[in-house]
DNA sequence: AGCAGTGTATTATAGTCTTAATACACTGCT
DNA sequence: AGCAGTGTATTAAGACTATAATACACTGCT
């Protein structure tokens, strides 16, 4: 299997970056992808990875850092904080797709595709994601 | 009833203003909400209205009228065009809420939401948009 | 003509976001 | 000690976003 990385930038959102990057962080650690004690790919990496500068990724470390969600281990990286417990249930998590789906029914209802024009789009994208 | 204004800024979301200003109208035009031909705010009463620089403004509609969904009336204001109400087909507008579902898929992955746990959530989202 | 209402151009300023190239302090391993 | 791997600080530059204050061309109405 070739991309087993957790991480991914949509360029065209207009959300910055570092922010996109806090974002996933948060949802990984709290999906349980990012288990406690579990370190992050290092700035470097991730860097590289997503084709952006370093400093961008470090930054949106130190913001995470700074709430509370990931610890900075010196001369090894950054680390997953026990403290902030992880594998939220399933309702909150939930929770935090909500906006989003919300956004989705929305525009569903602008554009004016069906409930099941929308369901029917969206499963196989799900589907894929749940296979992997 | 007091506010029967079509637009809101969410200012912290880190999308550009000009940005959502155009996605909002795109959406109400879509939705049939702004009529062809109907006028826009001007842009110093939309400025007025969300406290933001009527250039600001200027920029999303120049940009809206680039994209041929609104034109520019010489000492009037801005009007839907005509030309995008022209009912697209169902795979046009399907492409249009794409790049959201796709959000949603990616999310959901992060989240660690089930197909399911996604589709019960946002079906009857869906539901409530298609009575009203 | 005068006036109020349109959108827009211009200039300037400030802030944010991103990239770039270096350099530094620290850790783990040899 | 030496080295490769961490995150970070620093400085610089550029693009983008937003605000502000003016001024202009146009339209519709008086």
């Amino acid at each position: 299997m070739a991309s087993n990385f957790l991480f991914q930038i949509h360029p065209t959102s207009g959300v910055p970056i570092y922010r996109q990057l806090m974002e996933q962080v948060q949802s990984h650690i709290h999906a349980g992808r990012l288990p406690v004690d579990e370190m992050l790919p290092s700035v470097r990496q991730m860097a590289e990875e997503l084709q952006v500068n370093p400093m961008t990724v470090s930054k949106a470390y130190s913001l995470l850092e700074r709430d509370g969600l990931i610890e900075r281990v010196r001369g090894q990286g950054m680390r997953v904080k026990a403290a902030s417990r992880s594998m939220l249930p399933v309702k909150d998590r939930r929770q935090m797709i909500l906006p989003l789906l919300e956004q989705v029914a929305a525009k569903a209802f602008q554009v004016g595709l069906t409930r099941e024009q929308v369901l029917a789009a969206l499963t196989p994208l799900l589907k894929e994601r749940g296979d992997d």
